[in-house]
DNA sequence: ATCCAATGTGGAACCGGTTCCACACGAGCA
DNA sequence: TGCTCGTGTGGAACCGGTTCCACATTGGAT
């Protein structure tokens, strides 16, 4: 492999005018610029990036650490930071929860590994990490974002939707279509996203003094199976009597749908269903899942063009707003109370 | 940041000295490893990989080109790789297809990044580079391996499944069951393992004298529309005589029980539907989905492997046999001719 | 003619590791 | 006593870029 000496030699100049005529920094004449793209050539002359960071102290490389590849959720993150790094010639290393341990020791040692790889920045999804890991991560290594997650100890170094106003649009979208008596399958306990969602989903029932009756409350996990096993369950109650359910994300709902459907009740003339995400899954479904978008890619660009101003000096325009909109498919139909 | 020359030098020894004691390599007196060890210790130094991969010609790094970033295949072979890198100690970088251009384009870019990186090997995904394009690369960086594809210029470079094998056993599974009018639905034309898979299946039913008719041979695309479309077709034809369906991959499959379901049929009372690959979503059906299991994970494990190897002379143990099997679930009942 | 930028240039120093090389020292042996 | 080993050691050279610095060489202003 050619290096930058044998350019210089060949172009007749020496290796400063070289390395000025490459980065374009710096004076250099037409006629050297020439002469030593003409010897790039001859040489297929590539710098070596690795020479090049030692000197800059910068490798150019971003961190990701997710708890692992899937799901639409992660998917969807990933490809758009990779697409906003590619497109400022950086490019990005994922770690992924691998190893043993719990979900916390995971992203310990996955953020720890990008630490230690000299990474730039460092983007991490994590619900598992204490406010104190951050804290501490935050303490010894600045460049870091959180996605998904607010957190005090990194104030605008987090990134989240309004997932409090998400439950509250699930909950108009239903009251619009005339529903009333309403069920509920939420999703992890521990996830604060879920506790979020919730919140705002009982919240603006309550503005019209409806409640869901705790009978009518089920826990999920945010899994296909506990789903199908929270809508069994709902299916077994005596009293039936709701019209329409909120599931936490589009899988509960699609095994919702798939329950209900399998019980001999249509969706949505005897039963509506609204799920939360808007991942893939929502248009797997019959009916296709209305369900509540949230902008999952425009947060992982945005965060990642945050990092981006941090590490590389840029002015990359950031936008920090990622309303939730409700999209309308066909599991959401009228209720009992509906009026035109 | 503390270097080793500070290290050394607290340490009261040389940096050759304090290197060795670092890296264990060459012969350092256990008085000399000691005092190396401490002023580590009191420094709190961290060796910089930049420097050393200067030095070593190596960043302990390998690429990753995927087209994108979501679904199962593509999932848990990233899950894969990144376990059986990080094992040794080593990472990846991904490169996914983003940019405009077609897919062929973005691939050849993708990989081109990752050349370009210095990555030590690279894992490639993709069914749209050409062979010619294969053979390019290989000459230009010959440490690749090819992902879920067969390719004359990569030879023992390549790992992949035998679809046609998978296909049989889809066929034979049918078969089993007492299936003798079926029908197919087939995935994206251009893409060479679904015409491995449909070929094996044809070629397991022609050993029973037993032929799809052209009518039941429907063209999908390996989306979720493209299958239900097809099952639409299929159902709009006045000979509804087939009791089964293969699917080229899990989603269409999906859809077509969706669609069966909608139209009044029962799956599997009165259509088996067979689905191929076992991804997440064939949990997901009502009822779930028997299918075609590739295992893709020990592919991508094994292929990583094999990288390792080239790059690092290590000797992993790489298995070869990536047979597919059947998981039986629900969605493939006994047929007319079915005996005990 | 003289001075003073502005522009262009080559080479050395530097980034932070690894490794080669020359050399010191003691043990073992004739 | 001299010789050869083997072990341990410090320092220089090296990896391949970037950038600083000293030094031309210009043109225009005085």
């Amino acid at each position: 492999m050619a290096t930058i000496k044998d350019v210089a030699k060949l172009a007749g100049v020496g290796v400063g005018t070289a390395s000025r005529a490459l980065s374009g920094k710096g004076a250099v004449s037409t006629d050297a610029v020439a002469k030593v793209q003409a010897a790039v050539q001859a040489l297929d002359f590539r710098p070596s990036n690795v020479a090049r960071a030692l000197s800059l102290k910068t490798l150019g490389m971003v961190g990701v650490y997710v708890p692992e590849f899937g799901g639409s959720y992660i998917s969807r993150i990933l490809n758009a930071i990779d697409t906003e790094l590619r497109t400022v010639g950086r490019h990005m290393v994922v770690a992924s929860g691998c190893g043993q341990g719990d979900a916390r020791q995971q992203a310990l040692e996955g953020v720890e590994f990008l630490v230690q790889r000299e990474c730039d920045g460092i983007l991490v999804f994590s619900n598992h990490l204490l406010e104190a890991d951050l804290q501490a991560l935050q303490a010894r290594f600045s460049r870091v974002v959180l996605l998904n997650r607010q957190s005090p100890a990194l104030g605008d170094r987090a990134f989240f939707a309004d997932h409090e106003f998400g439950g509250r649009l699930a909950a108009r979208a239903l009251l619009s279509q005339g529903h009333r008596a309403i069920a509920t399958i939420q999703g992890a306990l521990d996830a604060p996203d879920n506790a979020q969602r919730m919140q705002g989903f009982y919240a603006a029932l309550a503005q019209h003094d409806i409640e869901v009756k705790s009978a009518h409350r089920m826990d999920g996990g945010f899994t296909f199976a506990s789903g199908h096993a929270a809508a069994t369950r709902l299916l077994k109650r005596k009293d039936r009597s709701f019209t329409a359910v909120f599931c936490a994300n589009d899988v509960m709902a699609m095994a919702a749908i798939s329950r209900f459907t399998q019980a001999g009740l249509q969706v949505p003339q005897d039963v509506s269903v609204i799920g939360y995400d808007d991942t893939d899954v929502a248009t797997y479904t019959a009916p296709p899942l209305t369900t509540v978008h949230i902008p999952i890619a425009q947060l992982g660009a945005q965060s990642c063009r945050h990092l981006l101003n941090q590490c590389y000096g840029l002015d990359l325009a950031v936008q920090r707003d990622f309303a939730p909109l409700v999209v309308w498919r066909e599991s959401v139909g009228p209720g009992p109370h509906y009026v035109k």
